[in-house]
RNA sequence: UGGACUAUGGUGUAAUGGUAGCACAACAGGUUUUGGUUCUGUUUGACUGGGUUCGAAUCCCGGUAGUCCAACCA
């Protein structure tokens, strides 16, 4: 198998505008010259492209200056997650082919936490608030109005100390009281008007265990657990840009606390430099045309049946793509080719399919197979003669002068006088452009014979055709002097008595709008519908068509994911319900089609 | 006058005050035992109005359009 080099040029290409501020803080000696990463994904589902992206960027950038990139599971709300996705996400990171420097957990730093709020609480930066939900949303005001103080805002430090363990104890209920930041109700930053750092939850984490009953928010957990970690660059998407503020507040109190109590921050050995400290980055998220990327809707798709699981070809997951036959490779020369920047964009999902054929030609294995099947007989072919022709597996497999290798690189595939033919291959009233196979025309069965239509045969008194009658040139078999003849047209085709059938999944957009989320979000604002009914409108009916067809027997052997083409047809993914003696394929994408 | 952010061909992206380039798409042609691949060529672009400057996609101001922020989610 040959080396596929996809980062060869990337040298070349300059670096984008997160690439290049790690560039000149690493050259500034920031952070003493160290460069810390983390992936931060909540353990409640599937990762998703969207996630191949920041994933890309996040071991990307580590990799590539000589940094460490963690893989940190953000398993603050134990009512969401679950280990199962722990695994899955892991799995998902590894085949993309990235590895982490530690696996670690913000619930590793819940006793920390827990001591800086208690350090928060007795110098006067945070209160317990004992109003409902309801009073508290009333007191925030609105983006346009400031909010107002809460009552509980300036209570002892002694009684908000002592609520605080209650809330912890088991023996409060949810929402019984909250703990609160005192930063400041009238800021145009809504993330400063007094932010929640933890709620009561009552209930054990899968990892914890009972040890805790209240949990910290996430804007309370991220940057100090960046910096207990030692992360330099906090990278995150564009959403994030107004916590940002609030994250720089939370990592100044937490260094101060750090230094007061004389924590011992591994990550950061030097706590005292201005500069030792993790900042945040954002860049833009993917968003794809005719593609939906919300867990929670992806979520309302599988639940209604509407798609088979997670992992269902048509899901945008990672899973879901890797099924659909999309290599690592392919997806993340599609993040390169996207880019990095501020801009909210919509990105064509044709640039993900064009990313799928640069690389998968090069890899797939070139085999043949019939979709929609006709026969073909050839009327002077020996009857009962078969012949093992030999045939080339990848001919992009390439030596030093250019020629093709054929060590290691053919396989057999059985022909007789009996064919299946694509029936689109065949025309009986053929138009000026069509060059395949019509009667009196000659046509070269690809790896084969030329062979020279005579006539149609139909089925009695209809217009479906029965068979096509065929004789051959016995001297043009490829590879001897006899084929080297101009021939127009050239088709594939599987013998009938030695090849499998096979089915074969063939896949479109799940969506028929663009903008699937803007369309339904929209819908449900004007028919007050939710779910699924605001989906139905803009699903394709037809986002899966399964069809029957043949393939050549060596085909049919190849294992689960392995990378093929059906000659002039498309990609094809061996799916992992595929047996040999009933083989599954899944349609990737088509062939570049430039008929007509 | 809530705040923050953004605007370059059809789509995405580059340039870091000095010739607007690249990828995908589209189109035309050559090669080809895949109407694939490959090679050659072509078309298409600065949201808008001012200002600064010898010089502006880039800096400044106004307008327009879009995104994010009012979860005891992350």
């Amino acid at each position: 198998m040959a080396e596929i080099n996809a980062t060869e040029n990337v040298e070349k290409k300059s670096l984008n505008f997160i690439e290049q501020i790690i560039e000149k803080d690493l050259a500034e000696g920031k952070n003493c010259g160290r460069l810390q990463t983390r992936f931060p994904p909540e353990p409640n589902g599937y990762l998703h492209i969207g996630h191949a992206k920041a994933i890309a960027m996040d071991f990307g950038v580590a990799a590539k200056f000589g940094g460490v990139c963690n893989l940190r599971m953000d398993d603050t709300n134990p009512q969401k997650e679950d280990t199962e996705y722990v695994e899955a996400i892991k799995r998902d990171i590894e085949w993309l082919g990235f590895k982490w420097g530690k696996l670690v957990y913000a619930s590793d730093y819940f006793q920390d936490l827990w001591d800086f709020a208690v350090w928060c609480i007795k110098t006067g930066r945070a209160y317990v608030d004992e109003q409902t939900s309801e009073e508290i949303a009333k007191q925030k005001g609105t983006p346009t109005q400031a909010g107002t103080n809460s009552p509980f805002r300036d209570r002892p430090v002694e009684e908000s100390l002592k609520l605080f363990n209650e809330m912890n104890s088991g023996n409060m209920e949810p929402g019984a009281a909250i703990l609160r930041a005192k930063i400041d109700m009238a800021s145009p930053n809504m993330h400063f008007r007094d932010p929640i750092m933890y709620r009561v939850l009552n209930m054990p984490h899968w990892r914890t265990g009972n040890t805790w009953n209240a949990y910290p928010m996430y804007d309370f957990t991220h940057g100090q657990s960046d910096y207990l970690e030692g992360v330099t660059h906090s990278i995150c998407t564009l959403e994030f840009v107004p916590h940002r503020e609030l994250y720089d507040l939370f990592v100044t109190w937490i260094k101060e606390w750090a230094k007061e109590t004389g924590k011992v921050v591994e990550g950061h050995p030097h706590g005292d430099i201005e500069d030792n400290r993790p900042r945040q980055f954002e860049f833009n998220k993917l968003n794809l045309n005719y593609t939906l990327m919300s867990k929670r809707n992806l979520l309302v798709l599988t639940k209604e049946g509407v798609t088979n699981g997670w992992d269902d070809p048509r899901m945008p997951t990672i899973c879901g793509i890797r099924r659909r036959g999309y290599s690592p490779e392919s997806i993340l020369k599609f993040i390169d080719s996207i880019g990095y920047t501020t801009f909210d964009a919509l990105n064509d999902i044709k640039l993900l399919e064009a990313a799928a054929r640069q690389d998968l030609n090069e890899r797939s294995l070139r085999v043949s197979a019939v979709l929609d099947p006709v026969k073909v007989v050839i009327t002077n072919y020996p009857e009962g003669q078969v012949e093992h022709l030999t045939v080339i597996n990848n001919p992009e497999l390439k030596d030093a002068e250019g020629n093709v290798i054929t060590e290691g690189n053919t396989h057999v595939i059985d022909f007789s006088g009996e064919l299946w033919i694509e029936r689109e291959d065949f025309k009986a009233e053929p138009d000026k452009k069509f060059f395949r196979m019509s009667p009196g025309k000659e046509t070269r069965l690809k790896g084969a014979y030329i062979v020279d239509c005579k006539a149609v045969h139909y089925k009695e008194g209809t217009d479906e055709i029965d068979y096509i009658e065929c004789t051959y040139d016995p001297n043009s078999l490829a590879g001897t002097e006899g084929a080297n003849r101009k021939v127009k047209g050239t088709i594939h085709w599987v013998s009938c008595n030695h090849c499998v059938p096979a089915e074969v999944r063939l896949y479109d957009c799940l969506w028929t709008c663009e903008n699937p989320r803007d369309a339904i979000k929209q819908y449900e604002d004007e028919h007050g519908t939710r779910g699924i009914e605001s989906m139905r409108p803009f699903l394709n009916p037809d986002s899966l068509h399964i069809q029957q067809g043949y393939v050549e027997e060596w085909a049919a052997k190849q294992e689960p994911l392995t990378y093929l083409q059906f000659q002039r047809v498309g990609y094809f993914n061996v799916d992992p319900d595929s047996t040999p003696e009933k083989p599954v394929f899944n349609k990737t994408v088509g062939l570049k089609d430039s008929k007509k």
